[in-house]
DNA sequence: ACAGCCATGTAAGTCGTTACATGATTGC
DNA sequence: GCAATCATGTAACGACTTACATGGCTGT
């Protein structure tokens, strides 16, 4: 593919395990160019112009399959959204609850796309997924689209639990406003603003 | 706290939502203090050496405010390991296992330690949720505990979703094998090494 | 002619990791 | 005296983001 392809791939959809926008692609291609990872061709492109087409090739395979197999120390927990909820005590309720719907509104809309991607998986009809199978033997197939089914159906069930998540913690701050609410009634109290 | 202190509460717990390493966090707080967000106060340690214990200032208390109420654009995906499981039919059975395995030991590992830290939150027993406490005013408190027992609860989850993922994987590198070995019994074929 | 897409870069800056480096204090 | 721990940095490098920049091609 040409850089602007691989671009497009991760800018587009959002179906993919990893992002990287144009600026880090081209200096990379050229990158795992330089050390023999994949190589170039230049393809014209109308009358003047050429694009630069990339394969990988086989020591860039070899490597591929190398990094596959690696064990790599498990990533650190780092999720913004769940240190900021660690702190909400400082926001007001209604902060609290805008947050929670953001999280869920984007955890249901990634889990929807997951879902279409799977089903196309299944019937083995997306254009990455043909050019993988055409050039792996027959009898690899399952295995191919089974491995990335799982991936895509992972990602579903930790996009449904981000919802759920997200759903208990506006129950909880109603629950949190409504105690806040009694305590101000019952004992007479003259309440704090709910920040501070 | 020192520079030290706020190093080992990342390095040592893996309670933690984010990490950072000594040398990461010196800095830091270098800037915070020139942006007047914490103040530091040079304390004496033995006879000779002084150490500087940071604290919030009003302004670093607006900052951190203005930041958990600000919105921020969700994460975009980026999981090593689901990366490398949509390619794990690069890999033997074996090595697609034992990535699988090691998936499964870490995120076990995060949950009983997470449930460990709920607990302890729970009955309000670790050292800087007390510390947070005591400066809040007490009809906050069960707010400051309720959003944090959200946001471990919601890890817990997360851990047990993941050692589901894996165990569903090893499930699946199971069939995939039997499958493969049922190919080359029924059709007599000489069967590809299942990498390559 | 102009809009929208194809195509490819560079630059500045932040964030994060790993390694290098130093010295004081405490307890045995 | 020595080890473990307290305490604080710097440096090099790679990953990532955002913005700046340029120009060709295609269809209307």
């Amino acid at each position: 593919m040409t850089g602007y392809q691989l671009a497009k791939q991760f800018d587009v959809s959002v179906t993919f395990v990893w992002h990287a926008p144009h600026s880090q692609i081209y200096p990379e291609l050229r990158r795992l160019e330089a050390d023999g990872l994949v190589s170039a061709e230049a393809v014209p492109r109308g009358s003047r112009a050429t694009k630069r087409s990339y394969s990988i090739t086989e020591a860039g395979r070899e490597e591929l399959e190398r990094w596959v197999a690696e064990v790599q120390p498990p990533a650190r927990e780092r999720d913004a959204a769940y240190l900021k909820a660690t702190y909400f005590e400082l926001a007001s309720f209604e902060t609290a609850r805008r947050q929670f719907e953001t999280h869920l509104r984007h955890y249901r809309n990634q889990q929807r796309q997951w879902e279409e991607h799977v089903r196309q998986l299944e019937d083995r009809d997306t254009a990455l997924l043909r050019r993988r199978l055409e050039i792996a033997p027959e009898e690899t197939h399952d295995a191919i689209v089974a491995y990335k089914v799982h991936v895509y159906r992972g990602l579903i069930e930790r996009a449904k639990h981000e919802v759920e998540w997200a759903s208990e913690g506006l129950r909880l701050v109603d629950r949190l406003e409504r105690d806040r609410a009694g305590d101000r009634g019952s004992a007479g109290l003259a309440g704090q603003p709910d920040d501070e």
